[in-house]
RNA sequence: GCAUCUGUAGCUCAGUGGAUAGAGCAGUGGCCUCCGGAGCCGCGUGCGUAGGUUCGAUUCCUAUCAGAUGCACCA
């Protein structure tokens, strides 16, 4: 099906075309003023200078042609210019069906499949996630979900930070603490022992440690980068140490991963990147980008368009290490060899801009990457807690993300217990709250803009009113109360009274349950089929823009449009069978459209609440 | 010092080269003989400041103020 939208707009252009105007000029846009109208046209006004006439005459003169079109039940052109328009009952109510009876609810796939990469994650290897991996997580999560349903092939990879000198930090710091272990003895020559030498409690605690002395002592420092240097290096006892990390580490980032509901294709690290690095290094000494300045090997990254000045990329330390740019750089070229991706996209820290500018251009400048080869940085601001700060635990420290999942899990808890109406089984209301905790934490994100830094108000979050994920939950959950009604009520004295809609009430109601929706009677319910009538065009720019909080809102929109014309439509209780039936497939494609948005930012809906 | 990003209602956030800038929270007033009141319907206040481009600027440009962040061997 085509776009609603789009629909509109043809039907525009043959009347400008009609009326002798280029069709460029009959932009349909969302209407600004509900009040006169549901979407309108200003072409006339940009018309009037093109043109050398009245914007108002050009206006008339297309509101004429479309008088018999059959999309809209008014046309008007008001003062100085504007086409106002209003659409035609029986001609949303067709589209309506059609959503129902097609796939993916009538939107249709992009015509160029890309295969996009998607870098979020940057989980640090031996480091706990906390909360600023969270964003990362939840707005990769929702990108690779969004590009997938417009039907790109998008690849997700956590490219886990597991090759810098956080390693050396460990390695020394676990020589300083068991300095018996044979990977310290340089005269072992047997095999090293299968059992990592640390539990992933006692690395979780080296890290910062470490991370702690090499601060204060500058010795231990140099220590660290050394030790770094040689497992690049390729040092047997520390490789084998680097293994015990990256086991012990692995197991427990993927269990975290998983209770966010955040799944990645692939599992690379920085280490995975490690073997292309002297290629790429002699392939930009040869191409005479890279030089030695100050001991280091560095690429200019200034562009002749660009009068500010940009620092040079390093590729190598002077002490011959690789560092941060190089490893992504690398692994651009490994992913051009496996992949070939159409369109990269980094979802990470907004402070890396410079990074990702920089690594972009040496990226484009080598060839590794065709010039125009479409390379987002999509940087997150900070999370912040309520004083505008960074997000910290009362006690001052980093929050684990763990932590943060079972506060949120637990308010969401105390709150379902509190529901007198709904009581709800132990077992039950614990998943539930599960469901709903994390709705409200990644809706709480992802509504707000990502580049933007956020406040994290755990209040807000759990009070479960207004613009919040549980919100949309209720008005998913408050759908499945009526049609579980509805159906009872059909299949009067059926053993099955909730048949056919069983089940978590999830994605699988697509359509409307081949009910026959009519041309809307009343304004809430056509209001409704209006928001509805946009999802396909919401889904594509949200995508092309990156902006999983488009979403968010199309979907808050839609929830206050079903509450609305619930309250002022009889559903059940309508007598006309026709009627009711339409109202009921009216319903069911608003749950439908309402999951699958759910399910593209990464969360899921919970059957009752 | 240089650069980047951000300044919209008391608070948290949307939004657009156009007609009267929207939500939520907080405050306040209504609505359950009726399908879920975690709901619905009301009531108030605002585009950091100053210029410019434009028929029209909150949006684009310049300056300025304020905040955040980044500026070669951490990732």
């Amino acid at each position: 099906m085509k776009k609603f939208l789009d629909l509109i707009t043809e039907e525009m252009q043959s009347a400008f075309t009609a009326c002798g105007y280029d069709e460029d000029l009959a932009k349909v846009t969302l209407s600004n003023r509900p009040d006169l109208c549901e979407y309108q046209c200003n072409g006339a006004m940009a018309a009037a200078k093109r043109y050398k006439k009245k914007p108002i005459d050009i206006a008339n003169e297309i509101v004429e042609k479309l008088k018999e079109s059959r999309c809209f039940e008014d046309v008007s052109a008001v003062m100085p210019g504007f086409i106002n328009l209003k659409i035609a009952g029986p001609f949303l109510a067709e589209y309506m069906n059609g959503m129902c009876a097609a796939d993916k609810l009538g939107m249709e796939e992009v015509q160029e499949k890309q295969t996009v990469i998607v870098d979020y994650g940057g989980a640090n290897v031996a480091k706990p996630l906390h909360v600023g991996h969270l964003r990362a997580a939840v707005i990769g999560e929702a990108i690779k979900r969004m590009g997938r349903f417009v039907g790109h092939k998008v690849i997700g990879d956590v490219h886990l930070g597991d090759w810098g000198l956080q390693m050396g930090l460990i390695i020394e710091e676990l020589k300083d603490r068991k300095p018996n272990l044979p990977y310290f003895d340089e005269s072992f020559t047997g095999e090293y022992p299968a059992e990592a030498p640390f539990t992933i409690s006692e690395l979780e605690e080296i890290y910062p440690a470490a991370s702690a002395k090499s601060k204060a002592d500058p010795a231990f420092k140099e220590r660290a980068q050394q030790a770094t240097f040689k497992l690049q290096s390729g040092y047997a006892p520390y490789r084998a140490i680097w293994r015990h990390i990256m086991n012990v580490s692995l197991a427990d980032l993927k269990k975290n991963y998983a209770n966010l509901d955040v799944e990645f294709d692939l599992w690379k690290g920085e280490s995975d990147a490690e073997p292309y690095i002297p290629g790429l290094i002699k392939d930009l000494t040869d191409k005479g980008l890279a030089y030695e300045s100050q001991g280091a090997l560095v690429v200019d990254v200034v562009e002749e368009t660009d009068a500010k000045e940009l620092p040079p990329c390093i590729i190598r330390k002077s002490d011959g290490a690789s560092l941060y740019a190089t490893s992504d750089l690398a692994t651009i070229i490994e992913r051009e060899q496996d992949f070939k991706p159409d369109h990269y996209v980094y979802v990470v820290d907004k402070r890396q801009d410079l990074h990702f500018k920089q690594v972009f251009r040496v990226a484009k400048k080598a060839g590794i990457v065709s010039p125009d080869r479409r390379m987002d940085f999509v940087g997150f601001g900070t999370m912040n807690g309520k004083d505008g700060k960074p997000f910290k635990t009362r006690e001052g420290g980093v929050m684990r993300l763990e932590d943060l999942i079972a506060e949120i899990t637990d308010a969401a808890y105390k709150r379902i217990m509190e529901n007198e109406n709904h009581a709800m089984e132990g077992g039950e209301a614990k998943e539930t709250a599960r469901i709903v905790g994390l709705a409200a934490l990644k809706y709480g994100d992802l509504s707000n803009q990502a580049t933007k830094d956020y406040v994290f108000d755990i209040d807000r979050f759990t009070s479960f009113e207004g613009n919040t994920g549980p919100y949309i939950l209720y008005t998913v959950a408050r759908i499945n109360s009526i049609l579980k009604k509805y159906a009872a009520i059909r299949e009067t004295g059926a053993a099955q009274a909730c048949g056919c809609d069983a089940g978590t009430g999830s994605v699988s109601a697509a359509g409307c349950g081949g009910e026959t929706i009519l041309p809307p009677a009343g304004e809430p319910e056509k209001t409704l089929m209006l928001a509805l009538a946009r999802f396909s065009e919401v889904m594509h720019t949200s995508f092309e823009e990156l902006a999983p909080h488009k979403i968010c809102a199309y979907i808050y929109e839609l929830s206050n449009a079903l509450n609305h014309f619930y309250h002022e439509t009889k559903i059940i209780a309508e007598e006309d069978e026709a009627k009711r039936a339409g109202y009921i497939g009216l319903v069911t494609l608003t749950r439908a459209c309402l999951t699958t948005c759910i399910d593209l930012l990464g969360f899921e809906a919970a059957e009752r609440m």
